[in-house]
DNA sequence: AGCTATTTATAAGC
DNA sequence: TGCTTATAAATAGCT
């Protein structure tokens, strides 16, 4: 149809090619849509051009995918299916997985029906367990002794600044006794006897030994059982 | 084209539209061929008509997913793509809560670095592992224990039916010695002499106890540590 | 499914 | 690309 009859062949030049592919093209779409129409058809039409333009024609009212999965459906062919269930196989295994060891931690938990477990399966959960137990319990203890530690020297830390600040205060009442009137003095006398005082107060409690220099473990140990 | 000019709308009559969608099917089809001939395109085309049934054509040495793959690419519209994300989506936190289930374990069964935890939580850690061992321990005492009843009564029944054999045995024996030779007792003589010698030699290590009618529990208690 | 009058598509040219 | 036009192709209506 045209000035002249062609050999349906490759059009080798390509500026004619180019040309023959629009008009071409804009023929296969008005046919395709008139089939939609007329015969109540439902047509997908997808073409690339010799340099990868893309051009598509879906009938109305259904989508590309749609199209694919009632194409699937009818073929039974795969097409993206494979990927699809591969993915559900690996979700399968893992949920699979997952359940088990679910399982296994409610039976480390006890809370697990251990009906069907065998004698030597529970002699070896239950060796297993005491195990645990005891590395969670020397844990624990060398945890409570780090801190216990900690706070000891924060202990004596205090203490015994406390212990310098008070001989720094006999210090100065021994000078003052001795009727050293001396501006400077007497303002560290005053500061100084309002700090006796408040630490005095604060520290009451533990002042009987506070000149011996020393205390008992006991009074500082920090319990959590 | 035709002998009159149609309307572009559907052909209410039914076996005239089915004559019309075969006619333009082909028509279409061998438009497809050309173009993809002659404008070296690629062309997929697939067709439902009114009544399901399915036609396509696609340009040699395409296969359909790779049509859709590539449409996919040029459009990057998502179609099944939506489908891959939410189960790579779940695939992932199935993943993570598999790892946390792993972590658990191991921190139950102290493989695990228990540095991060706190006091507090090892102390919990710690309660929880004494009760799951307490409550598996019970329960393999408890299966011992099962299964030791289960040998006794076993061995109960294997012993009485061992005494009432060796009863059997003497009492014919007795009549043996009597002098009575009845045919049916000679028969049951032979028998039970013969049974008398197996039983004898199979229970040997037991026999001296086996006319008291009792045993001590020790005897039969079966040791699983 | 064939035929054919007629409509449509389009090759070539601008 | 767009328009024109001569001509090839497609096909509607009929059998």
């Amino acid at each position: 149809m045209g000035r002249g009859k062609i050999e349906i062949k490759k059009i080798e030049n390509s500026t004619n090619r180019q040309v023959t592919y629009s008009k071409r093209r804009a023929g296969i779409m008005k046919k395709a849509k008139e089939l939609t129409v007329l015969c109540d058809a439902q047509v997908s039409l997808i073409m690339f051009s010799n340099t990868s333009k893309l051009s598509e024609f879906n009938s109305p009212s259904i989508t590309m995918k749609e199209t694919y999965d009632r194409y699937q459906q009818i073929t039974g062919l795969p097409l993206w299916q494979s990927h699809y269930e591969a993915m559900q196989e690996n979700l399968n295994k893992l949920k699979e997985r997952n359940n088990k060891l679910r399982r296994e931690i409610r039976q480390r938990s006890g809370e697990d029906d251990l009906d069907n477990l065998t004698i030597e399966d529970l002699h070896s959960l239950e060796q297993n367990l005491d195990t645990s137990l005891k590395t969670v319990r020397d844990r624990k203890y060398h945890s409570i002794s780090t801190q216990t530690d900690t706070y000891k020297k924060k202990m004596k830390s205090v203490l015994r600044t406390h212990n310098d600040l008070l001989h720094e205060i006999a210090r100065v009442e021994d000078l003052y006794a001795r009727g050293q009137h001396d501006e400077d003095y007497q303002a560290t006398l005053e500061l100084a006897n309002g700090a006796s005082h408040m630490l005095t107060f604060r520290l009451q409690p533990s002042q009987p030994n506070l000149h011996n220099g020393g205390y008992g473990p006991d009074e500082l140990r920090l319990a959590f059982e």
